[in-house]
RNA sequence: CGGGAUGUAGCGCAGUCUGGUAGCGCGCCUGCUUUGGGAGCAGGAUGUCGGGGGUUCGAAUCCCUCCAUCCCGACCA
């Protein structure tokens, strides 16, 4: 490619709309141009890029035995109303209506779709299992796009459906999914990393997301300092105590005694006004019962509430809803800030930390006063015990070994096991060896492509730009003549060498416009290609061409006849 | 949807408080010079000042209203 022939649209300043490097610098590459909230148009730089982590998905997912297919877009309301997500879904499901006045949504995902083409074209176990994937445009009406195509409603998915006779069959086919995923993002470049994740209201057996690491990640993820553990903070369980240690609550030493705590709202204010230790202070949430009413959970002051792991407990209303101001003074009789576990008059769950504390701090559910020196079975029975909380940095891992570190993440893929849910809502069935019909078990596993592209960049970038791994650059290498509308020797060899590469199959971005060197060198350190070729008389002259890695400090020289070696051994 | 902010040329911004008919930098076009790190000189084009309504002799500026976008909280690849 000619970048004289290219739109090549670099922008020297940063828009001010975008908030992290990703976006930045896509717009500023000339990647993308934003059409209207979460709507990008990729250009033809960006989409290079976009065509290049395809490929690799392409190749890895073939190769793992899945097929392509591609599925429309626009979906009839009837597929979704059978597997009962036409009411489910929520604002988040684009609907529509035909001139007919018939109900359509735009696809934010598609089992339905899938589910509906094997109901109609697969009748027996000898055709599975089987796996079909595609690569999509999807769209969510998030509620808040943002950061540039990393969270727009509009996005490119690779999402693959796999079919099973028994969950065996399953687990065999989501091993061989986990495995491509990590050679997938191994071929990528990125800095990755498996965890287990919540399987949420999808419900089945098993579930890994994909993150990439990132400071700008919208996720927790935890891992073990000692072992391979990692999981989504969502997930991660937290141990009362680590394995081998004291258990139970230290012996109290301190009497049980009401104080006066006026302007004592916060944990921090009690911890600051009263002089209490952190740990000995107590968190006293309430949210909607299950049965109706209230339902106190309670988690130490420096830990923080796990909704998910919450939701799941059966006593609580799912979905989770935070009682309001109003609701627990009619209860309680006095408000949030003054609640502890004393003379509470409803259901209590208590943390597994809490229930290792002793002589501890809580509301006196009445307004300005808290208990001190509170301690269980003494001054009241220990409640229902349950893992409620997040785990935080430096806990015990749950699977024995080390701590726990918590690093931020971005979500580029998801594999699920989703069982006979589909199957069954949409009455799917196969044939098995004994003649009888059963519902296939199903998988699903999806790859965030447009998303991958901007974690990359997260990954890969410096002051000048964006530093692209060989795989996902738009283009391998840069040539940049120099001088060239004088030297007729630089043109020339400049010409020679562009068609070399090009034939043996390198794609190469000859910069032959005609500015001045230092606005190429700029340009081309932006987008960011991997290899820069320098053609000058300079170095003509010694029968050299000059050779940077966007990533070196210094250029190298190399003899100008053995230079396509030279970078064909460069180019992962 | 709640909280905060912004909307002026393609991009980044000033002008708004104190009303007088729109400006700066970059980019763009023409010409000449320049050509190893975002050039210089000369000339030039580009604005429903987010939309609508109001106040006023006069509104980018004051008032009302609507819209859009961005940031912080509830969703997910």
């Amino acid at each position: 490619m000619r970048a004289s022939q290219l739109l090549l649209s670099t922008l020297k300043e940063t828009p001010a709309d975008a908030e992290v490097i990703s976006h930045q610098l896509m717009l500023r590459a000339g990647m993308i141009r934003r059409l209207t909230s979460g709507l990008y148009t990729w250009l033809p730089m960006g989409l290079r890029t976009l065509r290049k982590v395809e490929r690799v998905v392409r190749e890895e997912m073939d190769r793992a035995g899945a097929q392509e297919v591609l599925m429309p877009a626009v979906q009839p309301a009837e597929l979704w109303q059978e597997s009962g997500r036409w009411e489910q879904y929520g604002p988040e499901l684009l609907r529509l209506k035909d001139r007919h006045e018939r109900d359509y949504c735009v696809g934010p995902t598609h089992e339905e779709v899938i589910t509906d083409l094997v109901r109609k074209e697969i009748s027996s176990y000898k055709q599975l299992p089987s796996n079909f994937y595609q690569i999509q445009t999807k769209f969510r009406d998030e509620i808040r796009p943002r950061f540039g195509v990393m969270r727009s409603r509009e996005f490119i998915m690779k999402d693959a459906y796999s079919f099973h006779i028994d969950e065996d069959s399953l687990k065999e086919t989501y091993q061989v999914m986990y495995d491509t995923y990590v050679r997938i993002f191994t071929r990528l470049g990125l800095d990755f990393r498996p965890v287990i994740a919540d399987n949420g209201s999808i419900g089945g057996t098993g579930s890994h997301e994909f993150h990439v690491l990132a400071e700008s990640g919208e996720d927790d993820i935890v891992f073990s300092t000692a072992s391979d553990y990692a999981a989504n903070i969502e997930k991660a369980e937290a141990l009362p105590a680590p394995l081998g240690s004291d258990v139970a609550p230290a012996a109290p030493s301190e009497e049980l005694r009401m104080v006066d705590t006026p302007e004592t709202k916060t944990i921090a204010a009690l911890v600051e006004k009263h002089g209490l230790a952190i740990e000995k202070t107590i968190k006293t949430l309430m949210v909607q019962a299950e049965e109706g009413g209230l339902i106190a959970l309670l988690v130490r002051g420096d830990h923080e509430l796990n909704e998910i792991k919450v939701e799941n407990l059966p006593e609580v209303k799912a979905p989770l809803t935070m009682a309001t101001e109003d609701e627990i003074r009619a209860v309680v009789g006095a408000g949030p800030g003054s609640l502890g576990p004393v003379n509470l008059n409803m259901p209590v769950i208590v943390d597994r930390s809490v229930a290792l504390m002793s002589d501890f701090g809580a509301g006196a559910n009445i307004d300005d006063k808290h208990y001190f020196g509170i301690n269980w079975e003494r001054d009241l029975p220990l409640p229902k015990v349950a893992d409620i909380r997040n785990v935080v940095e430096g806990d015990p891992s749950p699977d024995g070994q080390g701590t726990l570190s918590i690093k931020r993440g971005i979500e580029v893929g998801h594999v699920f096991q989703l069982g006979t849910k589909y199957s069954e809502a949409m009455n799917a069935t196969v044939l098995g060896d004994d003649g009888k019909a059963v519902h296939p078990w199903m998988g699903c596993y999806g790859i965030g492509v447009t998303r991958v592209v901007a974690s990359a960049i997260e990954q890969n970038h410096d002051e000048a730009g964006i530093t692209w791994p060989d795989a996902l650059a738009p283009f391998e290498v840069a040539m940049v003549p120099m001088n060239a509308h004088k030297s007729e020797r630089v043109r020339e060899t400049a010409e020679r060498l562009y068609n070399e590469l090009k034939a043996q199959g390198i794609d190469v971005l000859l910069d032959d416009r005609d500015i001045r060197p230092g606005v190429k060198f700029a340009d081309q350190e932006l987008i960011g290609i991997p290899h820069r070729l320098v053609i000058g008389d300079r170095s003509l002259d010694k029968g050299e061409l000059e050779y940077k890695g966007r990533r070196d400090d210094e250029a190298t020289m190399v003899p100008a006849d053995t230079i396509v070696d030279f970078l064909r051994s460069r180019i992962g």
